[in-house]
DNA sequence: AGCTACTCCTGGTAGC
DNA sequence: TGCTACCAGGAGTAGC
């Protein structure tokens, strides 16, 4: 495993974003789906966002799993009591967040933050090494996800709104683009990625793209995110099924993100690290030339 | 409005 | 080998 200088190891990304969230949602839903919530453990609180756990366990308990839906990054656990509506749990994995749906007699897992026990024995555990997590009820989800921007694979966003979105924005491109109620699902992999794609820097004001770049900045955010999303339908699961959850078990075909150092797939530049908002930020120089003024 | 800094957390790594 | 210090990062929040 080589090693850059700054930046420690060129690591596996397991950090989740849209294409991630969309494969564990797919991945839970055929065995929770019609389950009945029987009982809950709750082992780190504050991974509930607030709700005192007793109130948590009342929430939830007796409650149908009606639907498994996602939306931007959150995996939403739709409730039903006698066919009504009881709410939504919605879970944000954050860094490290797992989720799981073990069949009864599966063995503990390390850093289980959530639980909730299923009819049919299995458990439904939300993992979470660094606690940043969320798994929340919520009677009404509108006031966390009304706050989110369009989907980025569905009807509403194209070119069009893009361009227009863009130009009514003073913000640099990629603090924006990460920007959940500018547009949602984003991370700061597939941001790194759809820029090289679409080879606009980082840094260059939203308002200043131009609309043939905004369209192609819209094509790299569906393509990047729909070409992961099919390569985590066929690998993801296998990461999913190890109980050690390896990571380097799937690879991405990555462009720029954790590349620094390494020659641009495309112009064979070496990529280079900076720091955008606190974040590291990878691009190509010869590819995404810095903007002007 | 939009920027920076700080907070939450812990495993992994660098540097000694 | 073993110790300590520091880093990564999504999102919320405070302050300018």
């Amino acid at each position: 495993m080589s090693t850059t200088a700054r930046t420690g190891p060129a690591r596996a990304p397991d950090v989740p974003e849209l294409p991630e969230v969309e494969t564990v949602a797919r991945l839970i839903r055929r065995p929770l789906v019609g389950r009945r919530i029987e009982g809950t453990h709750v082992a780190w609180e504050r991974t509930l966002g607030g709700q005192p756990k007793r109130a948590f366990s009342r929430s939830v308990r007796g409650a149908h799993v009606a639907a498994v839906e996602r939306r931007g990054k959150y995996v939403i656990l739709v409730l039903e009591r006698d066919g009504e509506n009881a709410g939504r749990i919605l879970v944000h994995l954050r860094m490290t967040g797992r989720l799981h749906v073990d069949p009864a007699g599966e063995p503990e897992r390390d850093y289980t933050r959530v639980v909730c026990r299923l009819d049919d024995g299995a458990e439904l555990r939300f993992v979470d090494v660094r606690k940043f997590g969320r798994f929340r009820f919520l009677r009404d989800p509108d006031e966390v996800l009304g706050e989110l921007g369009p989907e980025p694979l569905e009807d509403g966003f194209d070119a069009t709104w893009l361009r227009g979105a863009l130009r009514a924005r003073k913000r640099l491109l990629k603090p924006l683009l990460l920007d959940q109620t500018f547009l949602a699902g984003l991370g700061n992999i597939y941001v790194d990625e759809a820029l090289h794609q679409a080879r606009l820097h980082p840094l260059a004001p939203a308002h200043r793209v131009s609309a043939p770049k905004a369209a192609a900045l819209a094509e790299a955010i569906r393509t990047t995110l729909a070409e992961a999303i099919e390569r985590e339908g066929s690998s993801f699961d296998v990461f999913y099924r190890t109980p050690e959850g390896n990571p380097g078990s799937y690879q991405h075909q990555f462009q720029v993100y954790g590349r620094t150092g390494k020659p641009c797939r495309r112009c064979g530049t070496l990529v280079r690290r900076i720091v955008v908002g606190q974040r590291g930020t990878h691009l190509c120089p010869r590819c995404q030339p810095k903007p002007r003024g």
